[in-house]
DNA sequence: AATTATTTTTAGTTTTGTCTAAATTTATTT
DNA sequence: AAATAAATTTAGACAAAACTAAAAATAATT
């Protein structure tokens, strides 16, 4: 498998986690950055070689040993993620780049033992399950914190925008996963929030509250 | 840079080091395993890109700027060859194919952090020097085994050849960097070698003996 | 239901890196 | 010095992965 081959299992799988019935080729044309032309034209490839399923005009769906594939690269991209933070004092903003890089490396038994080196985590810098090397992913009950209650007692658990703007905001504002985060008032208009974080009163906007995972 | 193109600079560092005066296009192209003509056209790619110096007929050199950016290939191959062996338990002879691909790697904070975690390692896990972030390489004098004199101490420092094959001859005998070496006798027909390493004698062929550095 | 808008696909190019086969240059023999 | 051999370059072709522009299919409006 080429590396643009890989990059299109990967954003095949991470839409049609929130868009089960099928991947429509502007989405995957969209998060890859190039023309819906050449999407058609992968997708026809990736279908060829039987890891996606896909109809004109219908979008894809992976085929089994798509998701499998596909979930080798995000275990490689999560693991490296890790090492990056945990043995080489990466801030959790600088790591993203980097392995997109290294999950295109082949190697099998240099995963694993990567995976061993770390002390097989379950979730990555910014709070991603890690699935094991046969794919399973270990999930963990979490929502946003926007859909959260009042004056109830949460834990920062993850992010869903992991991109540097908003990793170093949480930086700033010392929210990290592990932070405790209670809600004390909503703002009816534009919902913004007043909450406590670790301890220190803090306002936070709706678009920062849909990005935040907590549990 | 393309990943070819870093390959095709790395090889020609290596093998102007033992060919000072000019690389030809079939040397590379056997180190490739590439054809010929397929060399000549690179050769204009990177003269374009001022990383060689090239005139038809009469082979290339590398410019100031190709051999800084060779030696950077080589101190990122040799770092993560140090952290396979060192970190996640490959042995010697797994690790240079994984390394070729992590070598194109592009991040300089990456690789000034591993070098960092790895504790500015001098030497990768066949001998060869790593070259620091400046590319200066701290060159120690060694000669190869089918060089040395008769009934004089030497210790193993590192190998010619770093195929699989000899490197797990080398494990099968029991000799690694750091063993001690002293030749006994040495037949004057085929120069085959009986020397005592570790304290045990062993016959050695003179393709052994011509891969072996010691000091 | 017909029209318009949006999405997707097709057709035809381009760039990169490779190849084969033929031509050219350099090196080696006779 | 010619003739032959070897090395190198050129010319033309191909596959991968991208693009633009145009055509076709689907979705949304009136
Ligand atoms: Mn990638
Ligand atoms: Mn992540
Ligand atoms: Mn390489
Ligand atoms: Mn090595």
């Amino acid at each position: 498998m080429t590396i643009s081959e890989e990059n299109y299992l990967k954003v095949i799988y991470h839409v049609s986690l929130v868009a089960p019935k099928g991947v429509s080729t502007n989405a995957i044309a969209g998060m890859l950055d190039t023309k819906a032309s050449s999407v058609t034209d992968m997708l026809k490839k990736l279908a060829d070689k039987n890891l996606v399923s896909y109809q004109k005009y219908q979008g894809v769906t992976l085929t089994d040993e798509g998701l499998h594939k596909a979930k080798m690269i995000v275990r490689k991209h999560r693991l490296w993620e890790v090492f990056l933070v945990e043995k080489l004092q990466f801030s959790w903003d600088e790591v993203h780049e980097i392995a997109e890089e290294l999950e295109h490396i082949q190697s099998e038994p240099l995963i694993d033992k990567l995976d061993a080196f770390l002390g097989f985590p379950a979730f990555d810098p910014h709070g991603d399950p890690i699935p094991n090397a046969k794919g399973i992913i270990n999930k963990v009950e979490k929502e946003l914190l926007s859909e959260a209650n009042l004056n109830q007692m949460y834990t920062c658990v993850g992010v869903k925008d992991s991109s540097t703007e908003f990793l170093q905001y949480l930086d700033k504002q010392q929210i990290a996963l592990g932070s405790t985060i209670k809600i004390l008032e909503k703002e009816p208009f534009d919902e913004t929030l007043l909450v406590e974080i670790n301890g220190k009163k803090l306002t936070i906007s709706n678009k920062i509250a849909t990005n935040l995972y907590i549990r």
